[in-house]
DNA sequence: CACCCCACCTGCGTGC
DNA sequence: TGCACGCAGGTGGGGT
């Protein structure tokens, strides 16, 4: 599901209610996610130490502890962040609980648990970071930077921009949005774009994951926001999820084809293969 | 190394 | 109604 825009707003939901916060209690689900650190490791760490610091990179949230702890939190397709207060019903497919300091409590839902649930020590640098990208946001990311990273690579763009160790954070949405708004076809090669090209790209790219933070990420089937609400940005849409409907920018039908084994969308007519 | 494909899960919509 | 199939915001490991 959430792609960088997503675990921005959710970052940024969490944040006011849980920054200088203690972790209280962990309570921890019958089923494992597809990495998660061990239960008696969760528990070694978690418990009695106070959130001090949120950060995201690419995909992934960062929850800096008291003492140098790290949890590590990705939400793969499907999970979610849900903040409540008091007892509540449980939810069904929760894996992790959070209880806190004045009742509140965080859980950490995920139906097809490809999430990440990781713990590190002091000291311990989180190793799944090593592998992520630059941010878009980041100056160190230049139309230069961008061509340079794809010089000599065969792939298509999409799968390109789709590569976390190059660009974080971008995921299926949001690269077929940005390569029809950069009028690219999503299966060039990425080594033959001109620098004119990945200008294009590179502006697309942070005006799209922009608007999509401001309208509160999209939910296009499970997304929820911290507080248990859909985005906005679903209404935005131009391409993605629109196989057969008209072009909004000629008319001409968007089509879906297959990348890797994954949906993309383009409208034949606007996004030309050069 | 670059690249491709599949595995990992559960649920939902579609068509027979 | 039931069932089989395809598809879904991601990542990582194995093969070529």
């Amino acid at each position: 599901m959430p792609e960088l825009p997503e675990v921005e707003v959710i970052l940024r939901g969490l944040a006011p209610s849980l920054l200088g916060r203690r972790i209280l209690r962990l309570v921890i689900g019958e089923k494992r996610l597809r990495r998660e650190s061990p239960p008696e490791e969760l528990q070694e760490w978690l418990p009695g130490r106070a959130i001090f610091g949120l950060e995201r990179r690419g995909k992934y949230l960062l929850f800096r502890l008291e003492g140098g702890v790290t949890l590590l939190l990705h939400l793969g397709m499907t999970g979610r962040l849900l903040l409540g207060s008091g007892p509540s019903p449980p939810l069904p497919h929760v894996h992790l609980v959070l209880e806190m300091e004045g009742g509140l409590a965080l859980a950490f839902q995920d139906v097809r648990r490809f999430g990440q649930a990781l713990v590190f020590p002091p000291g311990v640098e989180p190793a799944p970071l090593s592998q992520v990208g630059r941010e878009p946001f980041s100056r160190e990311v230049t139309p230069e930077w961008l061509a340079e990273a794809a010089r000599g690579r065969s792939r298509t763009l999409k799968n390109f921009l789709m590569d976390g160790r190059v660009l974080a954070g971008i995921g299926n949405i949001y690269a077929c949005e940005i390569l029809f708004a950069a009028r690219l076809h999503p299966a060039a090669p990425a080594g033959r774009l001109s620098l004119g090209d990945w200008t294009r790209v590179l502006k697309e790219t942070r005006r799209i994951l922009n608007a999509a933070i401001a309208k509160g990420g999209t939910t296009v089937s499970d997304y929820l926001n911290s507080r248990g609400e859909t985005g906005l940005f679903q209404l935005e849409l131009l391409v993605y999820g629109r196989e057969g409907e008209p072009c909004r920018r000629c008319g001409q039908a968007v089509v879906r084809v297959s990348q890797g084994g994954r949906s993309t969308f383009f409208c034949p007519k606007c996004q030309k293969e050069r």
